[in-house]
DNA sequence: CCTCCACCGGAAAGCCGGGTCA
DNA sequence: TGACCCGGCTTTCCGGTGGAGG
């Protein structure tokens, strides 16, 4: 009988009518036919990598412009179009797309390289290897034949963040074209951080921005065309009502003029729409797709987080319940040393501690301040951000894996 | 105007678990 | 097998420092 449920359930699912029509439409890694308002970027960009088709090298050159404004998609975009010339005419070029924070935070030289060094068919250890070496054989495995190269190092920023540290990388890459007799090698740099060749060693930088090309944000107009445009293609027809893609762009141009998350936004709340059996998409919708967006994130970061981090966290937390204003490193300091000895667990430094709470803060999920309470002492006051509706969940996660 | 608190945050070095290589 | 290499996390050390209270 149960069996039968079931299947009349899955039935039923299959021959319900969905509000998607292809929802891969609203994924990041989507890249449409044609690319709305980035015509001039796209221009740019072909023109200044047509050296290549015919065996030239391309001048470096660099993307600037915020998340979600379109410098992957354009890269990518036009990775393909000129990949697809190649295939036909037989044009020796080798295009490497890379995402520099590619799996958990900091990335390092050696990685990168690796990376590069697998992306060119060289199989590269994942540690163990002298760096230089990796630097090697990755020239190497390149300079076998007469080609150009062009690797595209997305979110370059995230190399160098450790100031000062970090840049070397980017110095050896720029130098490498000069080591290669065969091969020759071109870099594009894409970054979201609008200060960040200020940062770099002049050399670097230089070499680095032969050429730029710069990506506004889109304003809310252009976000709507966009969110327009894929609607199309995403949902069925009259499944989206009045307003939704508007407040979908404002809400996106509130930031930044991100369209990445008008995407989200938009998938987030079809879902919402869907899995509540309705066929319209409501204003409505995008209000809980933001809400249900920002809960997702937060209890991700609180579930994946190192337990010692989880610790300060549920520290902070049991300590802005009954403090309302903001709390002082030391007494985070001292509620975590209770808890670590009772889950038997090693307790770090305040100074490491100190550490932690700055990375939950860089995450967004508390928030603190460097005050002077004068004649008794400089902390940080610290507080928390999430949600009350959300604490209870939290705190739930974080019990469940500090026990 | 000076003091001195309670921490901030940079630098450097150590340890550990992952690996290569000859 | 032992000598090395790497990244990530942590400890050690220590020179600051804004401003309430004297």
């Amino acid at each position: 009988m149960e069996q039968l449920g079931l299947n009349d359930y899955f039935e039923n699912y299959l021959n319900k009518k969905s509000i998607f029509k292809n929802k891969r439409v609203l994924q990041e890694k989507y890249i449409p036919s044609s690319i709305s308002h980035r015509k001039q970027q796209i221009s740019q960009l072909a023109s200044m990598l047509a050296p290549a088709l015919k065996v030239d090298r391309p001048s470096n050159l660099f993307l600037y412009g915020k998340t979600g404004t379109g410098k992957t998609l354009c890269t990518k975009y036009i990775f393909n179009e000129l990949s697809e010339v190649c295939k036909t005419k037989k044009i020796a070029l080798h295009l490497i797309y890379v995402n520099c924070k590619l799996k958990k935070v900091s990335n390092t030289e050696y990685r990168i390289i690796a990376q590069f060094a697998r992306e060119v068919g060289q199989e590269i250890p994942a540690t163990g290897l002298p760096t230089e070496e990796v630097y090697n054989r990755f020239l190497k495995k390149i300079n076998e034949k007469k080609q150009v190269v062009i690797l595209a190092l997305d979110e370059v920023d995230r190399l160098v963040s450790k100031l000062g540290v970090g840049d070397e990388i980017l110095y050896n890459l720029t130098r490498l074209n000069g080591e290669l007799d065969k091969a020759q090698l071109s870099i594009i740099g894409i970054s979201n951080d609008l200060r960040f060749m200020e940062r770099l060693d002049p050399r670097v930088k230089s070499s680095l921005s032969e050429e730029e090309i710069i990506f506004p944000p889109y304003n809310a107009l252009q976000i709507k065309e966009i969110l327009k445009e894929r609607a199309k293609l995403a949902f069925n027809s009259n499944t989206i009502s009045e307003g939704v893609l508007e407040k979908c762009a404002a809400y996106a141009a509130r930031e930044h003029g991100d369209a990445r998350r008008a995407l989200d936004l938009l998938r987030v709340a079809g879902e919402i729409a869907e899995r509540s059996e309705r066929h319209l998409v409501t204003p409505d919708d995008i209000d809980k797709a933001e809400e249900k967006i920002e809960r997702s994130r937060i209890l991700e970061i609180a579930r994946t987080q190192p337990i010692q981090s989880q610790i300060t966290l549920y520290s902070i937390i049991l300590l802005s319940e009954d403090n309302k204003d903001g709390i002082a490193t030391g007494e985070v300091f001292e509620k975590y040393k209770g808890i670590c000895k009772q889950c038997k667990l090693p307790v770090l430094t305040q100074r490491r501690v100190s550490d932690l709470i700055s990375e939950l803060d860089m995450l967004g999920i508390i928030h603190g301040r460097v005050i002077s309470k004068g004649r008794y002492g400089r902390t940080r006051e610290i507080y928390s951000n999430i949600p009350t509706s959300l604490l209870e969940k939290v705190k739930e996660v974080l019990e469940k894996e500090i026990v």
